[in-house]
DNA sequence: ATCTTACGACAACACTGTTGACGACGAAAG
DNA sequence: CTTTCGTCGTCAACAGTGTTGTCGTAAGAT
C-alpha cells in the first residue's frame, strides 16, 4: 500500500530515508512546495502538473506521489504555505482594529503576489498548521478587544471569508494571461463605454468612473466598512469612531 | 480556418446551418451551456471534459469547437448564463437598499444553487450580455438611490466583488466531494475542537460557537454591513428609504 | 437543380493524474 | 563490519484530457 498520509491529508510517517534522486537533489515536502510555488508563479496557473513538477525538481513525477497522496493534498499543503507566508513576523499592536486589518492586508497582499497560486488555493479550507495558527490569531485579536467566543467566532468567519473571497476574485483577474488581463483592465473602457446610451444610460454615465474604480482592488473599502460594522457591536461600544475615508 | 469568435470570445457568425447529429440531437449554444450546466450539478467539477459533454450531447467531441473557441470560452458562457438566472424575474421595488440586498441574494442563491458550476465561474468576467445588464442594473439602484456616477461605480465595485468573492468561496465549500465536504463540516468540531487548550487557547475557548458559524455562510450578514456603510455615505444623509425614480 | 460552405465526424497528437512493480540504498540491528 | 529491513526513487503502463487538420455530407441560397 502507499498511503503516505492519513485520512485528514497529513503525512504519516516523517520522512527518514533521504536517497538523494537521480540528478542529486534530495527531496522533502518543503522543497516541493517551494518548487511548486515557484512554477506556478513564473509560468502561470497551467504550468502545476505532476510531471512539470517532478521536472523541475529533477525527480520521477512519481516521486511526489510518496510525499502528497495526490494533486489535491499537495494544493491543500501550498495553500498553507501561502498562509504561513502571509502570517509570518506578524506583530499584533494591541489595538484589535489595526491588527484585524494588517492580517487582512497581509493575507491579500501575499495572495496577490502570488496570483496563479492563490487561484488554485484561496477558496480552501487546509485544516493545516498554518491555518490553525491564522485562525487563533484572529481570534485573539477579537477577544482582545472584548468580544464574547460567540461574537468573535461570527466576526472572525465574517472577516476571513470576506478576506479570502477578495483574494480569490481579485487574484483571478490577476492571473489571466496577459493578453487576456490587459482586455479585461480595458474592457471597461472599451466593451463597456461604446455600449448604446439608449439601452445602457447608467453604463454610459459611469463609463469613466467604473474604469477607474476597476483598475484596483475594492477589498480595502469593503474591509474598512466590516470593521466598522464590528466596531459597532461592541459590548463596550464602538470606542474610537468610523473612520471617515475620502 | 476555424474561428467560431473573435477576439473577445463572442461567436461571430451566427449559427445557420442546423444539420443535426448522428444521434438526431440540434447543436445550438444554448443546449450547450444548458448541458454542461446539467452534466457539473450532476456529476461534479470533474464532469465537465470536453469529451463526456459530447457523448452527452449525443455528438463528437469536436462538435463543440464550431460553437466556442476553447473550454476557457465554454465556461465563460456558462458564468453568463448562471447571471442571466440570477437576475431573471428581477423586479426592482425602488427601495435601493432592499432592491440591491435582492441582488446580492439572487446572486449568491444562484451561484450555491450550482457549486460546481460556480467554482469554475464565479470568479470569472465574462463581458456578456447578461453581465452587461447586471452591471446596468446595479447601478441604476445606485443611482436611483442618490448616487454621483463616481461614488455608485465604487459602490457597485464592492458590491459586486463581495458577493462574488463569498459566491465563490461558499461554492468551493459545498462543491467537495461527499466525503470531504462532510469532513469540512465536522473538522470545526473534530479538528478544532481537540486542539491542545494551552496552545490554542483561543480556538478551544470559541470551538463550539466556531462550528455553529461555521455551518452557514457570513454573505447576508457581510452584505448587510455594507449596505449600511454605503447609507452612511448617502449625499442627502443615511435615510432609511430613499426612494425616487430617474 | 446547382453551388457553396457550415458543420458534424474521424483520427491523431501531445499531454494529464495515478498506480503497481521493482530494486537500490540509507538506517538500524547483530 | 555484516546483514536485514523497508523507504522511496524509478520505470512502465493505463485511461483519460484538450485541441486540431482533414474530409464528406447536407442545408440553405441562388
Amino acid at each position: 500500500m502507499r498511503t503516505p498520509s492519513d485520512g485528514s491529508g497529513r503525512v504519516i510517517g516523517v520522512q527518514r530515508r533521504r536517497r538523494p534522486t537521480k540528478t542529486g537533489t534530495v527531496l522533502s515536502h518543503e522543497l516541493i512546495v517551494r518548487t511548486a510555488i515557484r512554477l506556478l508563479s513564473q509560468h502561470g496557473t497551467d504550468a502545476l502538473s505532476v510531471r512539470r513538477l517532478g521536472t523541475a525538481l529533477g525527480a520521477d513525477p512519481s516521486s511526489l506521489y510518496r510525499y502528497f497522496r495526490n494533486t489535491d493534498d499537495l494544493v491543500l499543503a501550498i495553500a498553507d504555505e501561502l498562509i504561513g507566508r502571509a502570517i509570518e513576523g506578524l506583530r499584533p499592536s494591541g489595538n484589535w482594529r489595526d491588527d484585524l486589518r494588517d492580517v487582512g492586508h497581509r493575507l491579500h497582499a501575499t495572495y496577490l503576489a502570488h496570483p496563479q497560486v492563490a487561484v488554485l488555493s484561496a477558496a480552501r479550507v487546509t485544516r493545516r498548521p498554518n491555518e490553525v495558527r491564522g485562525v487563533e490569531i484572529g481570534l485573539g485579536i477579537l477577544r482582545s478587544a472584548g468580544f464574547s467566543p460567540e461574537q468573535a467566532a461570527r466576526h472572525y468567519h465574517s472577516f476571513i471569508d470576506l478576506s479570502l473571497g477578495f483574494a480569490a476574485l481579485d487574484a483571478a483577474a490577476s492571473a489571466l494571461p496577459r493578453n487576456h488581463a490587459d482586455g479585461d483592465h480595458e474592457a471597461w473602457r472599451s466593451t463597456y463605454a461604446r455600449l448604446p446610451s439608449d439601452e445602457y444610460p447608467h453604463i454610459t454615465a459611469c463609463a469613466d468612473a467604473l474604469a477607474a474604480t476597476m483598475a484596483a482592488s475594492a477589498y480595502p473599502a469593503a474591509l474598512d466598512l466590516l470593521l466598522d460594522g464590528i466596531a459597532a457591536q461592541l459590548p463596550s461600544g464602538p470606542r474610537e469612531s468610523a473612520t471617515d475615508d475620502q
